[in-house]
DNA sequence: CAAATATATATCGAATTGGCATATCGGAAT
DNA sequence: ATTCCGATATGCCAATTCGATATATATTTG
């Protein structure tokens, strides 16, 4: 699945600018795909050559003119059709657990500071997505409440089991003031 | 945070090859990074150029020379270096969510077979954890077992909640049907 | 006995990221 | 009061990464 797919997807539930998908992704999507501007606009050009959208420019006082895009029949046709295929695997790239599998190289505290970081950022989530969720599609719900249901797992063992990663910290740290004080 | 790095991280953990580092990937950090050879060998070239790994090379009968890397002092530093920055947000890309969120555009039954397929990738997954997870450090535990936790969140929310996007799909279906009829 | 898997490195096109450029407006921080 | 930042809107570009392919053989699996 590539981000024209995505495009695809995202402008069958409503006509909108590149800028607008990246929103709706950040909104709707960012807890499992993202995508960026040097990604989008360039789809979007390729899906017009391609006859699979079609594009309505918006003259505006200031900026650069807003192209509105739509799905052709064609497009809607093949959005369909990337649907015969399987899904492959997730893809997931944290730079968190990285970080934690290293954690006895860190300076003590560092850890748990990352730690709060994290369950911050997962409540404000949990918080922003149960905020929009009551209008929706059942599909939708389900996306979002399994996004809901991930980050609270996360969260809740982050809190039961962060002693593991802080106090192997803290041992480092021990450990370094040692020798420290043998030198 | 960049394949240098984590190949960096990799070696810290003990000396290897751009093949072994890409198994020890797959083995331990499979659910939360991922490289391609495509970018570790390039990556490995360059951490060697900066002096940052040194390199061994052993000949094999009827296979290229095993190039076997060790982190130098400087590399060392690097690699604790790293961390004092943040961890970044993790990015996820989820083909099987994007599908879920179309599911009213799959035909009837594909959305269960998704579905039965996905928790057995999860059960699969967990078990492989399991069978190695006794005789790890501490930190490796910790993210083992934050694998663990969020793939069995996720098992237990698809089973509770698969009928919101089941019906729904049964519902476009008994739509297309009557569609197809009053042609 | 054939096919797949494992071992090992390397290259290359295609896809993607993330920063910059461009231009303006309004609100927030200092 | 003013500066700085974020929102709006598209687009380019270098650097990064992916995924497929090439090459060659031993071992395991069906």
């Amino acid at each position: 699945m590539d981000v024209r797919t995505l495009c695809l997807g995202v402008l069958s539930l409503g006509d909108a600018s590149g800028y607008e998908i990246k929103k709706r992704l950040e909104d709707t999507f960012s807890h499992f795909y993202d995508a960026s501007f040097g990604s989008i606009y360039p789809a979007l050009n390729q899906l017009q050559k391609d006859g699979l959208v079609h594009c309505e420019t918006e003259a505006q006082a200031n900026r650069p003119d807003k192209k509105v895009y739509n799905l052709t029949v064609d497009g809607r046709l093949k959005l369909v059709a990337q649907f015969n295929n399987m899904p492959g695997r997730d893809r997931v790239r944290s730079e968190f657990l990285v970080a934690m599998l290293f954690s006895d190289l860190l300076p003590a505290g560092r850890v748990g500071e990352m730690i709060d970081r994290r369950i911050d950022e997962h409540r404000r989530f949990v918080a922003q997505l149960e905020s929009r969720e009551v209008r929706s599609t059942p599909a939708q719900q389900f996306v979002a409440g399994y996004g809901r249901a991930l980050y609270e797992a996360a969260t809740n063992y982050l809190q039961e089991n962060r002693y593991l990663v802080e106090s192997e910290a803290l041992l480092a740290q021990v450990d370094n003031d040692r020798v420290e004080v043998a030198d």
